[in-house]
DNA sequence: TGTTAATGATTAACTAAGTTAAGTATTATT
DNA sequence: AATAATACTTAACTTAGTTAATCATTAACA
């Protein structure tokens, strides 16, 4: 393993650990990290259906079944059948679930907003390109 | 939110989303990608105590205890009591823990294989700092 | 020096959130 | 019109976390 690899290796660990820490942290009035991804993911995506969200966060429709029970139990989401195609149901965030992600309380919550924080505009751009190029070498 | 954050998200979130399915991906013959971790990390940084383990995992020592009790039935690792303070048991990657992690065919296990494999030396370099940065505000 | 407090590891009971497989309703194909 | 495919749901199961309690050992100190 080369040094520059080494380098990589022990802050990406670091980094790693900080995300999934993050995710299994949960419980933020009873709402976990999962539950904050997909109705944060539903407010700025907008109307999304069960099988959108399978594919984007890479686990099965049935978990994302179960946990959109949980979303909807909880009024922050709303779902309606689609007329064109009455299979799909798709999924809004109601006025609670803005709130939620909106609110400064759960600001914190969000990876995302940790790491614009931290980096400036320019530190954030070449992030932002280097990640992408990443996640398409992922997916080739 | 400002545009160079909301491209950020998109990227980040997808870039997440793909850890986290790696971590949930789990068993190549029989190891998950949690307990891949614990090995190389064992390997690369040679012996760990349990403590140890549960700090740079950010998981309960309760975690890590079960998960090594695993390693050592699979004989991926050997734990030795540490003399000098008899609470301690240090960990070491058997011979089998060795050959998993240096194994070709685990190579694409590893998260961090896969990005040094997408981009180039100047640009590990780059996301290398950037992520230092990242990872030291975020423990501050 | 002997008691008390702190530390490292483990176990038990529990929870969150994934998985696969099977089933229902609807739409597409031929 | 029958068959295949798709979107979603449910049930049974698994993995891997959590906290709380316990044991062995070490540190602190009256």
């Amino acid at each position: 393993m080369k040094n520059t690899e080494k380098e990589f290796y022990d802050v990406f660990t670091d980094f790693q650990c900080f995300i999934i820490a993050q995710v299994n942290s949960g419980d933020f009035n009873g709402v976990t990290a999962t539950h904050y991804n997909l109705v944060e993911f539903i407010y700025r995506n907008g109307a999304s259906s069960n099988k959108q969200l399978s594919l984007k966060f890479q686990v099965s429709q049935a978990a994302i079944s179960r946990q959109v029970k949980f979303l909807l139990a909880a009024n922050l989401v709303m779902q309606t059948q689609l007329k064109q195609d009455r299979r799909v149901f798709y999924l809004e965030v109601t006025e609670k679930g803005r709130q939620l992600i909106d609110g400064s309380e759960n600001f914190r919550m969000n990876t995302t907003n940790q790491v614009c924080r931290i980096l400036d505009k320019e530190e954030l751009e070449a992030l932002t390109s280097l990640l992408q190029k990443v996640v398409q070498g992922l997916h080739s």
